[in-house]
DNA sequence: TATTGTTATACTCTATAACTATA
DNA sequence: TATAGTTATAGAGTATAACAATA
């Protein structure tokens, strides 16, 4: 098997070999991702408070901003969730007068989504609230190790998403 | 391993530019590091199904092993969760004789974590699995790809976590 | 037969507060 | 007063199965 000492120089060790005793979790990649993840995520959910509107929210208003009459079901594919658990998230935004669920004509069975100027705006200040967000919680890797990240990020996603 | 070349202009673009007109979430890198998340923890929990354990009583045998009789709190404090969510987890643990809770001399509010014989022999083959687990996963980043992703998520931890 | 939206349901994970026994 | 472990509870979030209308 694997596993004996810690023989390695890379990354991991000089990160890290200033304060604690190198913990076995913390030289693994998905660990950190959770933990990285975890802050990401409270911090991008305090910067919408503003708006008033859930991570979940946010996401499927912009599919239906950017993709114009996109349906409940691929809006569903594209995020990674299950149709039914966006009836809700859909629900609360019709109620709050964010989007309308529209018929689509060709396909009855079909629901579209279609924005309202108010959703449209509340898109726009969110999504920009949201680039400065990430521009703060990043600040610490540079302009490059970010899009470096971000390639790495995608790359890892296509080869486990698609084969 | 492939993917060469892709410092000149921006590593979002060029890694996402073959498929579909790039999403605005998908320029966001904590929306990728969630579905990243994701895909890797369903993945991680699947390679421990082998020994039956669960990606917390991973992490819980990991901190009892490398850190012989770590208090409940001090696991608590490491893995950034509750104490409150932590018992129900060592409850499960010690029925299946992984480890024990036992006395620390000196403070006797607190309870020790040791691992048992078969505790240890389970971390340290689930351990070697993971990190098959580890390199399989991230197999599309090159070696040095894997620690410098490692090395930027530790420092981004650090300086969100304020240490 | 397959798909869209929907409902109902259950399960996981986490956060919170309160209690006890110690310190 | 503060801390360690515990209990109880509630809230997200998600997964699954089933159903009616439509393809």
């Amino acid at each position: 098997m694997t596993g004996d000492g810690e023989n390695s120089c890379g990354a991991a060790e000089l990160a890290a070999s200033a304060a604690e005793p190198m913990e076995k979790l913390d030289q693994l990649i998905g660990y950190n991702m959770k933990r990285v993840y975890i802050l990401v995520q409270n911090d991008f959910r305090q910067v919408l408070t503003d708006d008033d509107i859930s991570p979940r929210m946010f996401s499927v208003l912009s599919m239906s901003v950017e993709s114009h009459g996109i349906t409940q079901s691929e809006v569903a594919r594209q995020l990674g969730i299950e149709r039914s658990g966006l009836v809700s998230i859909i629900d609360d935004m019709e109620r709050r007068g964010l989007l309308r669920r529209m018929p689509v004509e060709g396909d009855r069975r079909a629901q579209a989504l279609h924005p309202s100027e108010e959703g449209r705006a509340v898109y726009k200040r969110a999504l920009s609230a949201v680039f400065e967000h990430e521009e703060r919680f990043f600040s610490v890797l540079s302009q490059q190790e970010r899009e470096l990240l971000l390639g790495m990020l995608m790359r890892v996603r296509r080869s486990a998403e698609g084969g």
